[in-house]
DNA sequence: TATTATTGTAACAAACTGTTACAATAACAA
DNA sequence: TTGTTATTGTAACAGTTTGTTACAATAATA
Protein backbone atom coordinates (compact mmCIF):
# COMPACT_ATOMS: atom_id res chain seq x y z
CA UNK A 1 0.00 0.00 0.00
CA UNK A 2 1.37 3.60 -0.99
CA UNK A 3 1.87 5.20 2.09
CA UNK A 4 3.56 8.10 0.09
CA UNK A 5 2.08 11.49 0.57
CA UNK A 6 0.28 12.23 -3.08
CA UNK A 7 -1.05 8.97 -2.66
CA UNK A 8 -3.85 10.37 -0.26
CA UNK A 9 -5.90 13.57 0.40
CA UNK A 10 -8.53 14.06 3.43
CA UNK A 11 -11.12 10.87 3.64
CA UNK A 12 -14.33 11.90 2.99
CA UNK A 13 -15.93 9.73 5.92
CA UNK A 14 -13.49 11.41 8.62
CA UNK A 15 -14.98 14.60 8.42
CA UNK A 16 -17.75 16.56 8.39
CA UNK A 17 -18.29 17.88 5.16
CA UNK A 18 -18.92 21.62 4.17
CA UNK A 19 -17.04 22.86 6.93
CA UNK A 20 -13.48 24.22 6.74
CA UNK A 21 -11.01 26.27 8.70
CA UNK A 22 -8.20 28.95 7.75
CA UNK A 23 -5.85 30.31 10.28
CA UNK A 24 -3.90 33.31 9.60
CA UNK A 25 -0.94 33.20 11.21
CA UNK A 26 0.56 35.92 12.57
CA UNK A 27 4.32 36.65 13.52
CA UNK A 28 6.43 39.14 14.83
CA UNK A 29 9.71 39.41 15.55
CA UNK A 30 10.40 43.09 17.57
CA UNK A 31 10.63 44.14 14.33
CA UNK A 32 8.59 42.89 11.20
CA UNK A 33 4.94 41.55 11.64
CA UNK A 34 4.39 38.67 8.87
CA UNK A 35 1.44 36.00 8.12
CA UNK A 36 1.82 32.31 6.90
CA UNK A 37 1.26 31.87 3.34
CA UNK A 38 1.53 28.37 1.73
CA UNK A 39 2.21 27.58 -1.77
CA UNK A 40 0.64 24.43 -3.28
CA UNK A 41 2.52 22.13 -5.90
CA UNK A 42 3.25 23.24 -9.00
CA UNK A 43 -0.29 25.91 -9.17
CA UNK A 44 1.41 29.16 -8.35
CA UNK A 45 -1.80 29.13 -5.80
CA UNK A 46 -1.59 30.48 -2.68
CA UNK A 47 -3.30 29.96 0.50
CA UNK A 48 -3.88 30.66 4.09
CA UNK A 49 -2.69 27.41 6.32
CA UNK A 50 -6.55 25.38 6.96
CA UNK A 51 -8.40 22.36 7.36
CA UNK A 52 -11.13 20.09 8.29
CA UNK A 53 -13.02 19.23 10.93
CA UNK A 54 -12.88 15.72 11.90
CA UNK A 55 -16.71 14.38 12.95
CA UNK A 56 -15.35 13.32 16.08
CA UNK A 57 -13.07 16.18 17.52
CA UNK A 58 -14.80 19.99 18.03
CA UNK A 59 -13.67 22.87 16.06
CA UNK A 60 -11.34 24.19 18.53
CA UNK A 61 -9.03 21.17 18.83
CA UNK A 62 -9.34 20.96 14.79
CA UNK A 63 -7.94 24.23 14.41
CA UNK A 64 -5.55 24.14 17.14
CA UNK A 65 -4.05 20.93 15.72
CA UNK A 66 -4.14 22.45 12.07
CA UNK A 67 -2.56 25.11 13.31
CA UNK A 68 0.32 23.22 15.54
CA UNK A 69 1.23 21.16 12.28
CA UNK A 70 2.00 24.25 10.67
CA UNK A 71 4.10 26.12 13.58
CA UNK A 72 5.40 23.30 15.95
CA UNK A 73 3.23 25.45 18.44
CA UNK A 74 1.14 23.79 21.02
CA UNK A 75 0.30 26.68 23.43
CA UNK A 76 -0.66 29.23 21.17
CA UNK A 77 -3.06 32.55 21.11
CA UNK A 78 -6.09 31.34 18.61
CA UNK A 79 -8.43 33.30 18.19
CA UNK A 80 -11.63 32.84 16.11
CA UNK A 81 -12.74 35.79 14.48
CA UNK A 82 -15.55 35.57 11.57
CA UNK A 83 -17.26 32.80 9.22
CA UNK A 84 -17.27 33.08 6.13
CA UNK A 85 -20.78 31.77 3.86
CA UNK A 86 -20.67 33.83 0.90
CA UNK A 87 -21.59 31.29 -2.17
CA UNK A 88 -17.99 32.71 -4.07
CA UNK A 89 -16.08 31.86 -1.57
CA UNK A 90 -15.20 28.58 -2.76
CA UNK A 91 -13.09 27.92 -6.31
CA UNK A 92 -13.73 24.31 -7.50
CA UNK A 93 -11.42 24.51 -10.23
CA UNK A 94 -8.56 25.68 -8.07
CA UNK A 95 -9.19 22.62 -6.02
CA UNK A 96 -9.00 20.27 -8.86
CA UNK A 97 -6.04 21.53 -9.64
CA UNK A 98 -4.61 21.51 -6.50
CA UNK A 99 -5.71 17.45 -6.12
CA UNK A 100 -4.32 16.93 -9.91
CA UNK A 101 -1.08 18.20 -9.14
CA UNK A 102 -0.76 16.29 -6.21
CA UNK A 103 -1.74 13.17 -7.72
CA UNK A 104 -4.63 12.58 -5.73
CA UNK A 105 -7.56 10.97 -7.75
CA UNK A 106 -10.20 13.75 -8.21
CA UNK A 107 -13.19 11.35 -8.49
CA UNK A 108 -12.63 9.79 -4.94
CA UNK A 109 -11.58 13.59 -3.57
CA UNK A 110 -14.58 15.18 -4.93
CA UNK A 111 -16.21 16.00 -1.69
CA UNK A 112 -13.47 18.73 -1.97
CA UNK A 113 -14.84 20.30 -5.09
CA UNK A 114 -18.33 21.24 -2.98
CA UNK A 115 -18.96 23.96 -1.46
CA UNK A 116 -17.61 24.95 2.05
CA UNK A 117 -18.22 27.55 4.56
CA UNK A 118 -15.02 28.49 6.69
CA UNK A 119 -14.86 29.35 10.39
CA UNK A 120 -11.35 31.86 10.59
CA UNK A 121 -9.05 31.88 13.46
CA UNK A 122 -5.80 33.83 13.83
CA UNK A 123 -3.07 33.38 15.67
CA UNK A 124 -0.36 35.18 16.97
CA UNK A 125 3.59 33.92 17.49
CA UNK A 126 7.06 35.26 17.55
CA UNK A 127 8.15 33.95 14.08
CA UNK A 128 11.92 33.42 14.95
CA UNK A 129 10.86 30.59 18.04
CA UNK A 130 9.49 28.77 14.57
CA UNK A 131 9.98 26.34 11.50
CA UNK A 132 7.20 26.16 9.47
CA UNK A 133 6.18 23.62 7.74
CA UNK A 134 4.31 23.03 4.26
CA UNK A 135 0.80 21.65 4.11
CA UNK A 136 0.81 17.55 3.07
CA UNK A 137 -0.68 19.28 -0.80
CA UNK A 138 1.51 22.40 -0.51
CA UNK A 139 5.54 22.42 -1.55
CA UNK A 140 6.30 25.87 0.72
CA UNK A 141 5.50 27.77 3.53
CA UNK A 142 6.83 31.25 3.73
CA UNK A 143 6.62 34.32 6.33
CA UNK A 144 5.20 37.19 4.34
CA UNK A 145 4.86 40.80 5.21
CA UNK A 146 1.29 42.29 5.17
CA UNK A 147 2.32 44.59 2.33
CA UNK A 148 4.29 42.32 0.17
CA UNK A 149 1.48 39.40 -0.15
CA UNK A 150 1.37 37.20 -2.76
CA UNK A 151 -1.95 37.40 -4.32
CA UNK A 152 -4.33 34.60 -2.39
CA UNK A 153 -6.89 32.24 -4.04
CA UNK A 154 -10.25 32.14 -3.30
CA UNK A 155 -11.55 35.28 -0.31
CA UNK A 156 -8.47 34.53 1.37
CA UNK A 157 -7.02 38.08 0.70
CA UNK A 158 -10.75 39.23 2.70
CA UNK A 159 -10.03 37.17 5.58
CA UNK A 160 -6.84 38.42 5.93
CA UNK A 161 -8.04 41.74 6.10
CA UNK A 162 -10.54 41.26 8.56
CA UNK A 163 -8.11 39.07 10.65
CA UNK A 164 -6.40 42.60 11.03
CA UNK A 165 -9.13 44.67 11.75
CA UNK A 166 -10.26 41.89 14.57
CA UNK A 167 -6.81 42.20 15.73
CA UNK A 168 -6.49 45.97 15.97
CA UNK A 169 -9.43 46.31 18.12
CA UNK A 170 -8.98 43.81 20.03
CA UNK A 171 -5.07 44.92 20.85
CA UNK A 172 -5.36 46.69 23.99
CA UNK A 173 -7.68 43.91 25.67
CA UNK A 174 -5.71 40.93 24.33
CA UNK A 175 -1.69 41.35 23.52
CA UNK A 176 -1.20 40.37 27.44
CA UNK A 177 0.17 36.81 27.59
CA UNK A 178 0.35 36.35 23.77
CA UNK A 179 3.05 35.27 21.85
CA UNK A 180 4.02 37.41 19.45
CA UNK A 181 7.01 38.73 21.86
CA UNK A 182 10.22 37.19 23.31
CA UNK A 183 9.00 36.14 27.10
CA UNK A 184 11.15 39.46 27.96
CA UNK A 185 11.00 42.41 25.70
CA UNK A 186 11.78 46.29 25.88
CA UNK A 187 9.53 48.75 25.71
CA UNK A 188 10.61 49.59 22.17
CA UNK A 189 9.86 46.20 21.03
CA UNK A 190 6.33 46.50 22.38
CA UNK A 191 5.99 49.90 20.53
CA UNK A 192 6.93 48.40 17.69
CA UNK A 193 4.88 45.45 17.47
CA UNK A 194 1.90 48.30 18.44
CA UNK A 195 2.85 50.39 15.80
CA UNK A 196 3.08 47.65 13.36
CA UNK A 197 -0.27 46.20 13.77
CA UNK A 198 -1.84 49.43 13.74
CA UNK A 199 0.01 50.65 11.21
CA UNK A 200 0.61 54.08 13.04
CA UNK A 201 3.40 55.44 15.18
CA UNK A 202 2.99 56.96 18.81
CA UNK A 203 4.68 58.93 20.98
CA UNK A 204 7.70 56.98 23.30
CA UNK A 205 6.34 58.95 26.39
CA UNK A 206 2.78 58.89 26.27
CA UNK A 207 2.95 55.19 24.98
CA UNK A 208 5.57 54.13 27.58
CA UNK A 209 3.27 55.60 30.20
CA UNK A 210 -0.30 54.21 28.89
CA UNK A 211 1.39 50.57 28.80
CA UNK A 212 2.87 50.86 32.33
CA UNK A 213 0.04 52.41 33.64
CA UNK A 214 -2.60 49.02 32.48
CA UNK A 215 -0.70 47.47 35.46
CA UNK A 216 0.03 44.27 33.30
CA UNK A 217 3.87 44.24 33.07
CA UNK A 218 6.33 43.22 35.67
CA UNK A 219 10.07 44.92 35.22
CA UNK A 220 13.02 43.10 35.53
CA UNK A 221 16.50 43.35 35.01
CA UNK A 222 17.76 45.93 31.78
CA UNK A 223 19.01 45.23 29.17
CA UNK A 224 22.60 45.35 28.07
CA UNK A 225 23.27 45.22 24.20
CA UNK A 226 26.71 47.15 24.11
CA UNK A 227 24.94 50.18 22.60
CA UNK A 228 26.46 53.43 23.85
CA UNK A 229 23.67 54.91 25.72
CA UNK A 230 21.34 53.60 28.61
CA UNK A 231 20.01 50.77 28.84
CA UNK A 232 16.14 49.97 28.47
CA UNK A 233 14.58 47.53 31.26
CA UNK A 234 13.13 43.92 30.24
CA UNK A 235 9.07 43.52 31.01
CA UNK A 236 7.21 40.61 30.55
CA UNK A 237 3.25 40.37 30.83
CA UNK A 238 1.92 39.44 33.88
CA UNK A 239 -0.38 36.63 34.10
CA UNK A 240 -3.32 37.12 35.13
CA UNK B 1 -50.67 15.05 -1.15
CA UNK B 2 -51.03 16.45 2.89
CA UNK B 3 -49.56 20.22 2.52
CA UNK B 4 -49.96 20.23 6.64
CA UNK B 5 -47.03 22.00 8.18
CA UNK B 6 -46.43 18.75 10.10
CA UNK B 7 -46.18 16.84 7.62
CA UNK B 8 -42.64 17.27 6.26
CA UNK B 9 -39.75 18.98 7.41
CA UNK B 10 -36.69 20.19 6.35
CA UNK B 11 -35.18 17.78 2.80
CA UNK B 12 -31.31 16.94 3.45
CA UNK B 13 -30.99 17.20 -0.02
CA UNK B 14 -31.92 21.21 -0.15
CA UNK B 15 -29.35 21.79 3.04
CA UNK B 16 -25.44 21.77 3.17
CA UNK B 17 -25.18 19.28 6.23
CA UNK B 18 -23.77 19.68 9.49
CA UNK B 19 -24.11 23.93 9.10
CA UNK B 20 -26.88 25.90 11.34
CA UNK B 21 -27.32 29.08 12.71
CA UNK B 22 -28.40 30.22 15.37
CA UNK B 23 -30.17 34.09 15.88
CA UNK B 24 -30.26 36.19 19.66
CA UNK B 25 -33.16 38.61 18.53
CA UNK B 26 -32.65 41.63 20.80
CA UNK B 27 -36.24 43.45 21.43
CA UNK B 28 -36.16 46.97 22.97
CA UNK B 29 -39.06 49.25 23.50
CA UNK B 30 -37.68 52.05 24.98
CA UNK B 31 -37.90 50.39 28.39
CA UNK B 32 -37.37 46.54 28.13
CA UNK B 33 -34.65 44.67 26.73
CA UNK B 34 -36.23 40.97 25.47
CA UNK B 35 -34.91 38.13 23.37
CA UNK B 36 -37.12 35.99 21.20
CA UNK B 37 -37.54 32.37 22.51
CA UNK B 38 -38.92 29.32 21.42
CA UNK B 39 -40.83 26.70 22.72
CA UNK B 40 -41.17 23.45 20.53
CA UNK B 41 -44.42 21.35 20.00
CA UNK B 42 -45.31 19.25 23.37
CA UNK B 43 -42.01 19.03 24.63
CA UNK B 44 -40.88 21.72 26.80
CA UNK B 45 -37.85 22.67 24.90
CA UNK B 46 -37.33 25.92 24.29
CA UNK B 47 -34.31 27.10 21.87
CA UNK B 48 -33.48 30.10 20.11
CA UNK B 49 -34.74 30.51 16.73
CA UNK B 50 -32.21 28.77 14.12
CA UNK B 51 -32.13 27.29 11.06
CA UNK B 52 -29.87 25.33 8.57
CA UNK B 53 -28.57 27.06 5.02
CA UNK B 54 -29.37 25.82 1.50
CA UNK B 55 -27.06 24.62 -0.88
CA UNK B 56 -27.49 27.86 -3.17
CA UNK B 57 -27.86 30.43 -0.78
CA UNK B 58 -24.99 32.43 1.45
CA UNK B 59 -24.99 32.19 4.98
CA UNK B 60 -25.77 35.78 5.46
CA UNK B 61 -28.64 35.33 3.23
CA UNK B 62 -29.54 31.86 5.06
CA UNK B 63 -30.01 34.27 8.34
CA UNK B 64 -31.55 37.39 7.05
CA UNK B 65 -34.42 35.24 5.42
CA UNK B 66 -34.70 33.27 8.76
CA UNK B 67 -34.92 35.75 11.18
CA UNK B 68 -37.20 37.71 8.80
CA UNK B 69 -39.31 34.83 8.80
CA UNK B 70 -39.55 35.09 12.89
CA UNK B 71 -39.92 38.72 12.58
CA UNK B 72 -41.69 40.20 9.64
CA UNK B 73 -38.68 42.45 10.19
CA UNK B 74 -36.71 42.54 6.22
CA UNK B 75 -34.08 45.56 7.31
CA UNK B 76 -32.93 44.90 10.21
CA UNK B 77 -28.94 44.97 11.85
CA UNK B 78 -27.59 41.47 12.05
CA UNK B 79 -24.12 40.77 13.79
CA UNK B 80 -22.16 37.52 13.16
CA UNK B 81 -20.67 37.18 16.57
CA UNK B 82 -19.78 33.82 17.09
CA UNK B 83 -19.44 29.76 15.46
CA UNK B 84 -19.65 27.25 17.97
CA UNK B 85 -18.77 24.23 17.11
CA UNK B 86 -17.82 21.71 20.63
CA UNK B 87 -18.77 17.95 20.21
CA UNK B 88 -21.42 18.34 23.05
CA UNK B 89 -23.09 20.63 21.33
CA UNK B 90 -25.77 18.53 20.15
CA UNK B 91 -28.45 16.65 21.87
CA UNK B 92 -29.75 14.15 19.50
CA UNK B 93 -32.72 12.88 22.19
CA UNK B 94 -33.57 16.55 21.86
CA UNK B 95 -34.17 16.45 18.02
CA UNK B 96 -35.48 13.48 17.77
CA UNK B 97 -38.58 13.80 20.27
CA UNK B 98 -38.96 17.50 18.54
CA UNK B 99 -39.71 15.44 15.52
CA UNK B 100 -41.45 13.00 16.72
CA UNK B 101 -43.95 15.43 18.60
CA UNK B 102 -44.09 16.80 14.88
CA UNK B 103 -45.34 13.97 13.29
CA UNK B 104 -42.46 13.83 10.99
CA UNK B 105 -40.42 10.88 10.02
CA UNK B 106 -37.23 9.98 12.12
CA UNK B 107 -35.84 8.01 9.46
CA UNK B 108 -36.32 10.91 6.91
CA UNK B 109 -34.91 13.62 9.00
CA UNK B 110 -32.04 11.10 10.16
CA UNK B 111 -29.91 14.10 9.07
CA UNK B 112 -31.20 16.78 11.18
CA UNK B 113 -29.62 14.06 14.19
CA UNK B 114 -26.43 14.72 13.49
CA UNK B 115 -23.62 16.92 14.54
CA UNK B 116 -23.91 20.60 13.91
CA UNK B 117 -21.66 23.64 13.50
CA UNK B 118 -23.80 26.67 14.16
CA UNK B 119 -22.76 30.38 13.03
CA UNK B 120 -24.80 32.66 15.66
CA UNK B 121 -25.91 36.32 14.68
CA UNK B 122 -27.97 38.73 16.59
CA UNK B 123 -30.69 40.96 15.83
CA UNK B 124 -31.69 44.27 16.96
CA UNK B 125 -34.74 45.06 16.56
CA UNK B 126 -37.61 47.82 18.02
CA UNK B 127 -40.12 44.88 19.56
CA UNK B 128 -43.04 46.81 19.53
CA UNK B 129 -43.17 46.79 15.56
CA UNK B 130 -42.93 43.27 15.39
CA UNK B 131 -45.59 40.26 15.59
CA UNK B 132 -43.35 36.89 15.84
CA UNK B 133 -44.32 33.91 14.07
CA UNK B 134 -43.61 30.76 15.12
CA UNK B 135 -41.13 28.22 13.69
CA UNK B 136 -43.08 25.25 11.49
CA UNK B 137 -41.57 22.91 14.32
CA UNK B 138 -42.33 25.33 17.44
CA UNK B 139 -45.78 26.21 18.64
CA UNK B 140 -44.91 29.24 20.37
CA UNK B 141 -42.82 32.32 20.27
CA UNK B 142 -42.01 34.96 23.18
CA UNK B 143 -40.26 37.81 24.24
CA UNK B 144 -38.42 37.20 27.22
CA UNK B 145 -36.28 39.19 29.32
CA UNK B 146 -32.92 38.52 29.48
CA UNK B 147 -33.20 37.27 33.53
CA UNK B 148 -36.66 35.70 33.44
CA UNK B 149 -35.28 32.82 30.54
CA UNK B 150 -36.47 29.54 30.34
CA UNK B 151 -33.85 27.04 30.48
CA UNK B 152 -32.75 26.85 26.86
CA UNK B 153 -31.79 23.87 25.20
CA UNK B 154 -28.16 22.33 24.13
CA UNK B 155 -25.79 25.61 24.42
CA UNK B 156 -28.48 28.24 23.73
CA UNK B 157 -27.60 29.81 26.91
CA UNK B 158 -23.98 30.28 26.62
CA UNK B 159 -24.91 31.49 22.94
CA UNK B 160 -26.79 34.12 24.73
CA UNK B 161 -24.22 35.50 26.96
CA UNK B 162 -21.77 35.78 24.22
CA UNK B 163 -24.22 37.68 22.27
CA UNK B 164 -24.69 40.10 25.00
CA UNK B 165 -20.70 40.17 25.91
CA UNK B 166 -20.43 40.92 22.17
CA UNK B 167 -23.26 43.36 21.58
CA UNK B 168 -21.57 44.85 24.88
CA UNK B 169 -18.43 45.64 23.34
CA UNK B 170 -19.85 46.89 20.29
CA UNK B 171 -22.21 49.10 21.54
CA UNK B 172 -20.49 52.19 20.94
CA UNK B 173 -19.53 51.99 17.64
CA UNK B 174 -22.30 50.03 16.52
CA UNK B 175 -25.96 51.41 18.24
CA UNK B 176 -25.75 54.22 15.37
CA UNK B 177 -28.88 53.07 12.79
CA UNK B 178 -29.51 50.13 14.43
CA UNK B 179 -33.58 49.46 14.82
CA UNK B 180 -33.26 48.76 18.85
CA UNK B 181 -35.18 52.20 19.00
CA UNK B 182 -38.02 53.70 17.05
CA UNK B 183 -36.69 56.39 14.24
CA UNK B 184 -37.04 59.57 16.28
CA UNK B 185 -36.49 59.23 20.38
CA UNK B 186 -35.58 60.76 23.64
CA UNK B 187 -32.55 61.11 25.20
CA UNK B 188 -34.00 59.21 27.71
CA UNK B 189 -35.04 56.63 25.72
CA UNK B 190 -31.51 55.96 24.11
CA UNK B 191 -30.58 56.16 27.75
CA UNK B 192 -32.41 53.27 29.16
CA UNK B 193 -31.31 51.59 25.86
CA UNK B 194 -27.97 51.70 27.17
CA UNK B 195 -28.46 50.92 30.59
CA UNK B 196 -30.42 47.93 29.87
CA UNK B 197 -27.86 46.62 27.46
CA UNK B 198 -24.92 47.29 29.66
CA UNK B 199 -26.61 46.33 32.91
CA UNK B 200 -25.51 49.65 34.49
CA UNK B 201 -26.58 53.07 35.07
CA UNK B 202 -25.39 56.15 33.62
CA UNK B 203 -25.50 59.93 35.09
CA UNK B 204 -28.10 61.61 32.77
CA UNK B 205 -25.80 64.87 32.38
CA UNK B 206 -22.62 62.72 31.41
CA UNK B 207 -24.68 60.69 29.05
CA UNK B 208 -26.08 63.37 27.40
CA UNK B 209 -22.90 65.57 26.58
CA UNK B 210 -20.81 62.05 25.28
CA UNK B 211 -24.00 61.20 22.82
CA UNK B 212 -23.97 64.39 22.07
CA UNK B 213 -20.31 64.54 21.62
CA UNK B 214 -20.43 61.82 18.98
CA UNK B 215 -21.67 63.72 16.76
CA UNK B 216 -23.93 61.16 15.05
CA UNK B 217 -27.39 62.33 16.20
CA UNK B 218 -29.54 64.71 14.52
CA UNK B 219 -31.94 66.82 17.01
CA UNK B 220 -35.46 67.31 15.85
CA UNK B 221 -38.78 68.56 17.11
CA UNK B 222 -39.95 68.73 20.88
CA UNK B 223 -42.20 65.85 22.06
CA UNK B 224 -44.90 67.02 24.03
CA UNK B 225 -46.25 63.93 26.10
CA UNK B 226 -48.55 65.91 27.72
CA UNK B 227 -45.92 65.47 31.41
CA UNK B 228 -46.03 68.73 33.50
CA UNK B 229 -42.67 69.99 33.03
CA UNK B 230 -40.15 70.61 29.83
CA UNK B 231 -40.73 68.97 27.05
CA UNK B 232 -37.25 66.60 25.66
CA UNK B 233 -36.35 67.00 22.39
CA UNK B 234 -36.39 64.12 19.65
CA UNK B 235 -33.22 62.53 18.22
CA UNK B 236 -32.54 60.30 15.50
CA UNK B 237 -29.19 58.26 14.36
CA UNK B 238 -27.38 60.22 11.39
CA UNK B 239 -26.64 57.47 8.61
CA UNK B 240 -23.48 57.10 7.77
C1' DT C 1 36.39 62.62 31.73
C1' DA C 2 33.92 64.25 27.73
C1' DT C 3 30.88 62.48 23.92
C1' DT C 4 26.92 60.17 21.87
C1' DA C 5 22.64 57.81 21.64
C1' DT C 6 18.87 56.28 24.20
C1' DT C 7 15.88 55.64 28.06
C1' DG C 8 13.05 56.92 32.27
C1' DT C 9 10.42 60.59 34.32
C1' DA C 10 8.79 64.93 35.56
C1' DA C 11 6.27 69.04 34.36
C1' DC C 12 2.95 71.61 32.08
C1' DA C 13 -0.93 72.09 28.96
C1' DA C 14 -4.91 70.44 26.62
C1' DA C 15 -8.73 67.41 26.34
C1' DC C 16 -12.06 64.57 28.47
C1' DT C 17 -15.26 62.97 32.45
C1' DG C 18 -17.82 63.29 36.70
C1' DT C 19 -20.64 66.18 39.56
C1' DT C 20 -23.33 69.92 41.01
C1' DA C 21 -26.08 73.72 40.14
C1' DC C 22 -29.49 76.12 37.94
C1' DA C 23 -32.32 78.17 34.43
C1' DA C 24 -35.93 76.84 30.96
C1' DT C 25 -39.84 74.92 30.14
C1' DA C 26 -44.93 72.10 29.79
C1' DA C 27 -48.98 71.09 31.97
C1' DC C 28 -52.03 72.07 35.54
C1' DA C 29 -54.31 74.30 39.41
C1' DA C 30 -55.56 78.29 42.05
C1' DT D 1 -52.23 85.22 35.22
C1' DT D 2 -49.40 83.27 38.31
C1' DG D 3 -47.58 79.69 41.19
C1' DT D 4 -46.33 74.72 41.45
C1' DT D 5 -44.21 70.45 39.97
C1' DA D 6 -41.44 67.41 37.29
C1' DT D 7 -38.09 67.06 33.96
C1' DT D 8 -34.79 68.68 30.49
C1' DG D 9 -30.76 71.37 28.56
C1' DT D 10 -26.47 73.57 29.76
C1' DA D 11 -22.97 75.82 32.16
C1' DA D 12 -19.42 75.68 35.62
C1' DC D 13 -15.98 73.61 38.29
C1' DA D 14 -13.06 69.82 39.70
C1' DG D 15 -10.64 65.69 38.96
C1' DT D 16 -8.53 62.55 35.62
C1' DT D 17 -6.36 61.24 31.52
C1' DT D 18 -3.57 62.22 27.41
C1' DG D 19 -0.21 64.91 24.50
C1' DT D 20 4.12 67.38 24.42
C1' DT D 21 8.38 69.15 25.83
C1' DA D 22 12.24 69.08 28.62
C1' DC D 23 15.81 67.09 30.93
C1' DA D 24 18.47 64.11 33.89
C1' DA D 25 20.36 59.27 33.96
C1' DT D 26 22.92 56.10 32.02
C1' DA D 27 26.14 52.57 28.79
C1' DA D 28 29.75 52.26 25.74
C1' DT D 29 33.62 54.50 23.66
C1' DA D 30 37.19 57.87 22.56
Amino acid sequence: MNTDKHSQGPKKEDYLSHIAFDSVIFGFNGKQLKILVLEYQNTGLFALPGGFVKRNESLKDAVTKGVMERTGIEDLYLEQFHTFGNLDRFDSKAMERILEMNGLDIKAHEWLLDRFISIAYYALINFEEVNPIPDPLADSIEWYSLDELPPLMMDHEEIVQKALETLRENLDKKLLGMNLLPTKFTMKELQNAYEKIMGETFKRTAFQRRMLATKNLVRHEKLFTGGAHRAPYLYSFKIK
